[in-house]
DNA sequence: AAAAATATTTTTGTATCCACGTATTATCAA
DNA sequence: TTGATAATACGTGGATACAAAAATATTTTT
């Protein structure tokens, strides 16, 4: 349910799900900064309702790691080290790794174009300055995990792209160099039509891995 | 916080944190099946505090996928499926073997030998039939994980052996034939031994992903 | 007797209330 | 002025209250 990928349509059925929302897309734009403290009874008022339902939100945000809870201490915006911010993208490299040596057996010509497709539209996205590169860079990422057919595997890198979210952003709009993520992602999908399915895995580790000291320059010095 | 490895100390603050605790562990023994409905006021009960922190504390188990929460239909025992039993090993496979890797150069003489002295406690527990087999054994590959010196990575992990508990418990009981889980883990210490840190991942994917189709069998046929 | 409709009970979702813990400010002594 | 201490304001955790939804039991209808 932290959802970075699969745009969910559904709405929200109950007031803890508006609010997980609602603070969740706040918190992936960047709207709060790290350490900034969340304070219940405003974020209640600003949806209209009572602080139980944003309580309960809280709770799954912590959960997803996007903010921290301390007991009688309220709830702050959780902020990457850079120590962390690797971790995150080591976990991610062999978890999409995996997804692509799974992904690999399934895709036929017609996904191929597709993958295309997302990669132009990233570009697209990127020429133009659009901070929506970020979101079309999730869908890139996305439409090949969701290619494995693992619910859970999924799931899991769907929620890390929400952590590295606001990172992404500030990378993105502070860089306006067009970077190497072009060649890298086409040698993704280069390395998806090769058939070989560890090749592939390892391109995909090794792209991941090289993306993170390029965003590890914008992550807030120390703590 | 799922925490299978870590034995964490220190006592519980809040009713919420109590209640994680408590549910967590009937979930983890076993004393739950699959589909089992939980009721707040129930649970509430017998440790004595109101729902809302029963409520606040299935958010959590929710996220572990521990149970499953429907609006208005309350909060049911999550079971696993053959594929989402698999697919846990598959995620085990690669996070493990990533803590293997980052593990290796870590790992001194000394550390050597308290590996083999887990080994040793896992092997008597699991002689004498002692269903702790299932906790030494958690501690062996915790043990492993610690030194990786990841954070995120030992709390994924962990948070995936909580997941499996309560099936690992099933099969250990259901086996007396002393299975081939001794040589399994010696061969994941010679791994690391050999100093080839690729070729330890490998052995430790190879090892999780053998376990697999033993613990299919006493998974609940379908759903 | 089975199916449909209705009433009743149970349980959930949310709002409100209160006591306690924490942070902040004000007051005072060195 | 600075550091300790007391007073105050604020926020959090948890209990309770109540409306709405679901589940269950009951009655009615065919």
């Amino acid at each position: 349910m932290p959802a970075a990928f699969p745009a969910e349509p559904q709405m929200s059925s109950t007031a803890e799900e508006e609010a997980y929302r609602h603070v969740q897309r706040a918190l992936r734009l960047g709207r709060y900064k790290p350490g900034d403290r969340l304070i219940p009874e405003e974020i209640a008022a600003e949806i209209g309702m009572s602080r139980m339902p944003v309580r309960e939100a809280f709770r799954r945000l912590a959960s997803d790691g996007l903010v921290v809870l301390r007991p009688n201490r309220g709830c702050v915006v959780a902020g990457l080290t850079v120590d962390e911010l690797y971790e995150i993208f080591e976990i991610r490299s062999v978890l999409e790794g995996l997804a692509v040596r799974l992904a690999m057996p399934r895709i036929d010509e017609e996904e191929f174009e597709e993958l295309d497709r997302l990669l132009e539209r990233m570009e697209r996205a990127g020429q133009s300055g659009s901070s929506d590169w970020v979101v079309r860079h999730q869908e890139f990422h996305g439409r090949i995990c969701a290619l494995s057919r693992r619910p859970k595997l999924i799931h899991q890198i769907s929620a890390l792209h929400v952590v590295i979210e606001p990172y992404m952003r500030i990378w993105f709009d502070d860089c306006d160099k067009p970077h190497s993520a072009r060649e890298e992602h086409a040698a993704v999908i280069a390395a998806l039509r090769s058939g070989d399915e560890l090749h592939a895995e390892k391109v995909m580790q090794d792209h991941i891995l090289s993306t993170a000291p390029m965003l590890a320059e914008f992550v807030s010095p120390s703590r």
